[in-house]
DNA sequence: GTTAGCACTCTTGGACGGCGAGTGCTAACC
DNA sequence: GGTTAGCACTCGCCGTCCAAGAGTGCTAAC
């Protein structure tokens, strides 16, 4: 149905697009590739290519341009590797030794990396705190009326909260309650923490307004952190691609790429196992039906932590974000074990 | 030198000016404000006042646009007040109450604030911690190897930190240690934590392989939290200006706005003692000589703890934006007050 | 001092035309 | 039958031209 030679043709189109963002034409692409057939062959490969959906036309007599289903098709097979290169591997290595000291930094550089490296928009979802298992909780005193509730999980993440202490209550009392509360949330995540968990904790307590600040604490610790983080980074770069060289569209991207709930939400639904690629029009959203996002997804000891992406239009560099996400996703894992016990 | 009318006529076209972004001529001024004289009459005074360096022209037969000096003379004297409106005080108070759950919160959302109600760039800095006084520092066991510290500072911030403990150390070590600290440093400023301080911390200690534990936790304090926080908001409305409707300039802007540090160097410059209003070239970088900036200082208990600032083109809401910053620079003390013990 | 009038300037937007790049089709070629 | 040269045709782009509109500066009259 799509014989070698009309591969070859559609993969040098697109490699051509993709770099020159400008429509290619049967002439130009004869003479920078050397595919040993005249203008006019291709022009027939091109029409019928255009026929069986893989390429668009703006308007008659004007080069070709590749449609979503031909960018899929290079995606899916054409695509020519294009691993990172040692000095890649070296600027990341070396960005995180200099930039990374404390674990939330982890993510933020991660997604200036990968849009330094891509020139694209990136997004990183750092991994909720509420799918990490509850470790430890403990109190320090700090005044009269309050105490600081240091809250660990196994991801190895610490959270601290200030807590006001019921009138009466003492700290011994709330060393106490950091004992139950303790031993019946070992090992439960902090999203599972549900009916069965509290009512332990309440026969075990006794005391209602004990009760009721435990609660709380449980409730802060859980709350703050319920969403998830997002980064970005990059997204200069937008500025920089020539189809958005229109002031309406820049405006559209940027306006979308603030809403915080819509980008996570977008990076949810293509959460995929391992490498997603989705082209142009295959976006649910109308807003970057002219944009592709790869996304993928990092894991630490065979646990999904989160996931990374990269945003571009969809005339961006597959070959160069798909392997850079690829090796980025093992990366991170490691760089996490780091700042883990 | 620059009489009544002159005033008035030079309030009217930036009172235009402002609002329609588009040079004012002297028969459309004189329709629309009521000045009680001819058009020609103001074609006179605007050369005056063009003379004297209050306006500008863009080619001969364009309309006039106010210059820096203009800008200047107009905040200084003309503006016409713009208090605060009860709406906006109920929208604020309303927004501090529904999203500020934390502490760090408090600026992020300042800045979303003002941006959204001055319709420009918002910069908030927030206070650096290495100026507020340190507390109390105290220590949680974690594993064999490692500890978290917790570090108080009187300005109500509270921060941890995993330090792994030198071998053979215990955790009891660890305590004294932090009994030594606490003694040493107590009402110190974090910045202000030299060399005296740790000599005596170090005589006290007397153990070399604890004191080199101790300065690491000193040191990670300090260093993690030494550089201030800068919140950005509403760099979108940038994109709504007509001044900017060309992609390169709006790249510069946008690509300025990304560089963290030189953001910071500004609002240092400017920090005054209130509000302090920069006007398009009476800036000194060159990239913002189209924009002005108003910056106000905030304080709690007279300690100066940060910046609020509103960046905009030249042809920004003045009056607006001051009364605004004038209002948020007393309200943030409220609102960290609520979070300060 | 103020104003009406007028000549002049400069931008904006639409119309027009030539140029260049590209296509589609046909007829000839291997 | 696939491949190619040739040619007519189509558009976008760009520069020019022209008229309209807004505004200025100057002069002379009030």
């Amino acid at each position: 149905m799509i014989d070698e030679r009309k591969q070859r043709i559609l993969q040098a189109i697109i490699d051509d697009y993709i770099s020159s963002a400008e429509p290619v034409g049967s002439r130009t692409l004869a003479r920078k590739h050397d595919l040993g057939v005249s203008p006019a062959t291709i022009r027939n490969e091109m029409a019928d290519l255009e026929m069986l959906g893989y390429l668009e036309h703006i308007h008659t007599s004007s080069g070709r341009i590749p449609s979503s289903k031909g960018y899929r098709f290079y995606v899916d097979g054409l695509i020519p590797p294009k691993p990172v290169t040692d000095e890649e591997r070296a600027l990341i290595d070396r960005w995180y030794k200099a930039r990374v000291k404390r674990i939330d930094e982890v993510f933020q550089e991660t997604a200036r990396l990968i849009s330094q490296v891509t020139r694209n928009v990136s997004m990183v979802l750092a991994p909720q705190v509420s799918q990490a298992a509850f470790r430890c909780l403990q109190f320090l005193p700090l005044d009269e009326q309050r105490v600081i509730a240091v809250i660990m999980t196994d991801a190895g993440f610490v959270e601290n909260k200030i807590v006001g202490m019921p009138s009466g209550a003492t700290f011994e009392d709330f060393q106490r309650m950091a004992g139950v509360i303790n031993h019946c949330l070992a090992g439960c995540t902090l999203r599972s923490i549900q009916g069965p968990a509290l009512k332990q904790i309440r026969d075990e307590i006794r005391e209602e307004s004990l009760y009721e600040a435990a609660l709380e604490v449980i409730q802060r610790a859980l709350d703050s952190e319920k969403r998830e983080r997002l980064y970005l980074g990059g997204t200069r770069h937008m500025l920089e691609q020539p189809e958005f060289h229109d002031v309406e569209k820049i405006k559209d991207i940027l306006l979308m790429l603030e809403e915080e709930e819509l980008i996570k939400d977008i990076l949810h639904a293509h959460m995929g196992d391992g490498l997603e690629v989705t082209i142009g029009q295959e976006n649910e959203n109308r807003r970057i039906k002219d944009c592709s996002i790869i996304t993928a997804t990092y894991h630490l000891d065979g646990e999904l932590l989160g996931t990374i992406a990269v945003l571009g239009p969809t005339r961006m560099e597959y070959a160069k974000a798909m392997s850079l996400l690829e090796y980025m996703n093992t990366n991170l894992a490691d760089v996490i074990r780091r700042f883990h016990w």
